[in-house]
DNA sequence: CTGTATTGATAGTATTACTTTCAACTATAG
DNA sequence: CTATAGTTGAAAGTAATACTATCAATACAG
């Protein structure tokens, strides 16, 4: 786990978790296994009882962790938006244009993160993988309302929002500037995950990245 | 389920399920059922238990039409994007100026169906919103490229094809069609959903349809 | 050394997601 | 009119999931 979380102070709202799993080896193992297995495996085939056998732990001590493994995969996804902001913050300090700005957040949300070549850690790139293909899963519940209410959905909100406010920066008339950031953001996983599996819904060119392309067009077109 | 399916022809992927629900009175009622209880309880608290109870019949007999309900659930996208095609067709006769047959395109896929006049069916208004909430589930899953082979995405990756080819005679030159229309669609549905129960992702403003107008504004400034 | 917190071990329950078998009924083809 | 094929219902059973409860062992902090 100390890859995932050593080296940044990532805050999720403890209404998530029964017990802080970033406090303990075994919370530490909990996450980290649980987003290897996710990715391998699929959210729907991964189970608290699968998990145990694997970290050498019992399904009573994770519960004491999460609730149940939706509250898991809340957790997860809200860190991942916790880190993007960070990572925002990092790439954008210092410049002065607000179209650079955008252009940098931009790049930042729709960048395909596996090809980057930085030192990016296993954990980090798997549970991009699992943002892709499962966070979706976590609001599109019943439950949706009174998790929003307990801040489930705090992180990502708080980072459309930011990029929401460089937008308004280059173009303070724009009238949907949340809904733009949304889109991109929610438009640029779904694009990578249909690239490698329901191609026809999307293009792809050799020698771009079509998809960064694309959003980055579509971004700048539409705020003019 | 005379008022779903009685007055079209709308065709699904014979692989989707064991035995053709529109053959029989039991396999209507398990299309009419399911579509009121997926929209009223969700589809992870959807069972094939309850459903047999709610129709007076069993479990068994509803195994003989679906091998289980993620099945279920292709079937009712299916039959969506199969109707949505059917009614882009329709709305597209005769018309001669390809920038207005994709603007009525865009109209459609982007309108809020329940707010419609006419005489919008109670299944067909129910059937959109499970298809807002839960179509993502269907092909966010591990056996996508399975299901895929299979044709099971097939009436989507047509649909989408379609206006793909309208944004191509407006501006043959553009790159991007399938990204732009399958990112249209989805963020339709997905801006519909946060207005309901997300709204700091959204904006909205009273007097207007802000998710259509702002997707319309999108597709013709990217475009050109 | 004592109290508190953490984990593991074990067991148990209700529900889910199916499968199997067989009997009853229904439509229709000869 | 009857044999037959196809459809549904009824009942029972299985393995796995999603938990919950209890208690013992251990660690650690004051």
């Amino acid at each position: 786990m100390h890859d995932l979380l050593s080296n940044m102070n990532v805050q999720v709202s403890n209404h998530i978790y029964l017990k802080d799993p970033e406090s303990s080896e075994l919370g530490r193992k909990i996450l980290e296994m649980s987003i290897s297995m996710i990715d391998d495996i699929g959210f729907e085939e991964f189970t608290f009882r699968k998990l145990a056998k694997e970290i050498n732990s019992t399904e009573a001590s994770i519960y004491r962790y999460f609730e149940n493994k939706h509250k898991l995969l809340l957790y997860l996804s809200s860190w991942y938006w916790g880190w993007m902001e960070y990572r925002l913050a990092y790439c954008i300090a210092n410049i002065q244009s607000a179209e650079e700005r955008l252009e940098k957040a931009i790049h930042l949300i729709t960048e395909n993160y596996q090809s980057n070549e930085d030192q990016s850690s296993s954990s980090k790139i798997k549970l991009t993988r699992i943002v892709i293909s499962e966070s979706s899963k976590s609001y599109l519940t019943k439950e949706v309302d009174q998790e929003n209410k307990a801040g489930a959905f705090a992180a990502y909100k708080k980072l459309v929002g930011k990029i929401a406010n460089i937008v308004l920066e280059v173009n303070p008339c724009f009238k949907y500037p949340h809904m733009l950031i949304s889109t991109i953001i929610e438009g640029a996983h779904l694009q990578r995950y249909f690239s490698q599996h329901l191609p026809r819904l999307t293009d792809s060119y050799k020698g771009e990245d079509s998809i960064m392309n694309f959003y980055k067009k579509l971004v700048f077109s539409s705020i003019k």
